[in-house]
DNA sequence: CGTTATGTTGAGCTCTCTCAAGCTTGGTGG
DNA sequence: CCACCAAGCTTGAGAGAGCTCAACATAACG
């Protein structure tokens, strides 16, 4: 815990790997220095939770390392995952003081907090900040839109296939071999890709079965994937096999 | 259509139905000054497309009055809405060339479009405007999760049940009679709701049949619904019972 | 009136879910 | 060191919700 500790306090903006992707990225020396006066780090174990629904949020935070979950719950215990925060990625919503998502740690996880309240201020008198937030929000918006097309119009397969593609597309421990072959970890356990999907977790994990039966894919354990063929797990997806010519 | 032109030509800020719900919300008599030098409207008919996914857009827009729907289309056909535009919602993405989605106008449409360079410029000029865009788009972000709640995990019955009430909720043509009845018309098509809720036509006709059946809805004509009890329509949802409490 | 767009209903099928059993792996305590 | 246990995962069998295909109904419109 002491040793833990120890690691959050080296933490500085100087060294912060998400600083110019993060909400600050845009801000100048003098503005980064008004937001350190204002955050500091928490860390949480793989499987804690971080927040939820409903509870009074202090604070919004940068997600730094690590990866966390944001899912709505029904009465009856039917969850669905509505957002996945990789680092960089920005939870809570200025403005709001209650949280509206259940958000959970799905591996270790470090967050760099900013007080709410001077936050909120900060953002009216430095541009900057905001600006940057309306772009990643949009962003967002854009990733939760293709994902009510997996969910409303994929079938298991496209979904599985689509979830994989995602996380290789943007795991920073993706390595390309020479022939096109990219190895990943999964962070996410088959409940939690059923969540993530809509789909049962006995559905999950047989889509998965069936995509190594196929070749599609290979499991080095029930964790690591390894795809031969990247073009033909993209080619699973049901997207458009262009991926969008550049603007 | 001189006539059209003509009403078209009548439309000014200080008389806008959106004016102060709008991007333009927060802006003083200067700002709303410097919008209206970019700004024009355009109409369009019921069913026209506004934009193609992939083209270029030389405009960002509010919409002033009628509906507009976002879709995304698969290769083989299959089509998925992402977005409901409504009076006072925006459409176009600042900083972005071209369309992401299909934008097309399910009832008599007027949008108000500010050319898309300017905009930019007065966005970087002018906090107020970003400020109430990120506002709305935060808003936007919570509806899109919600909805991705509805197409995980939710019934064809609750689907139905959920759009019912949304278009209740939010429709300004809505009258609460006395004893606590609902009456409104359904601004899409058993086709377009389809796309809304990811089922298929078929599917959504015979679960407002099965609603009437019960008594939880009645039809006069297609289009037009009379809900005598909203919390039992409510109730049919599959969302909690109370709305969330006031923060 | 025919024509077209929209909506309803039926019959059968299929994909995904539910329920259930068993497997693997890693950790814990005797 | 082994036995046990729990968490995560796989696989099977049967059921059911929603889809597909098809026929028909209704209404608006030239």
């Amino acid at each position: 815990m002491s040793q833990h500790d120890l690691k959050l306090n080296d933490l500085t903006c100087g060294t912060c790997p998400i600083r110019h992707r993060a909400v600050c990225a845009r801000c100048e020396a003098d503005e980064l220095e008004q937001l350190g006066a204002i955050k500091y780090y928490r860390s949480y174990q793989a499987g804690q939770p971080v927040i939820w629904s409903g509870d009074q949020m202090e604070f919004v935070a940068s997600v730094v390392t690590g990866i966390a979950t944001l899912t709505q719950t029904m009465e009856d215990g039917r969850r669905q995952m509505v957002g996945l925060l990789l680092p960089s990625d920005f939870m809570g919503r200025p403005g709001r003081a209650n949280a509206a998502y259940d958000v959970t740690a799905t591996t270790d996880l470090v967050i760099c907090c900013f007080r709410k309240k001077p936050f909120e201020a900060l953002m009216a008198s430095t541009p900057h900040i905001g600006q940057r937030l309306l772009e990643m929000t949009l962003d967002e918006l854009d990733a939760a839109r293709e994902w009510m097309l997996l969910l409303g119009r994929k079938t298991a397969r496209e979904k599985i296939a689509s979830l994989l593609a995602i996380i290789a597309r943007r795991n920073a421990s993706l390595r390309l071999t020479e022939d096109g072959a990219a190895r990943f970890d999964l962070p996410l356990t088959r409940e939690q890709m059923a969540d993530y999907l809509g789909l049962t977790l006995e559905t999950v994990s047989r889509q998965i079965s069936a995509l190594k039966r196929e070749g599609v894919i290979a499991l080095e354990g029930k964790r690591h994937i390894m795809v031969p063929d990247l073009d033909r797990l993209l080619a699973e997806t049901g997207d458009d096999s262009d991926g969008g010519m550049p603007s």
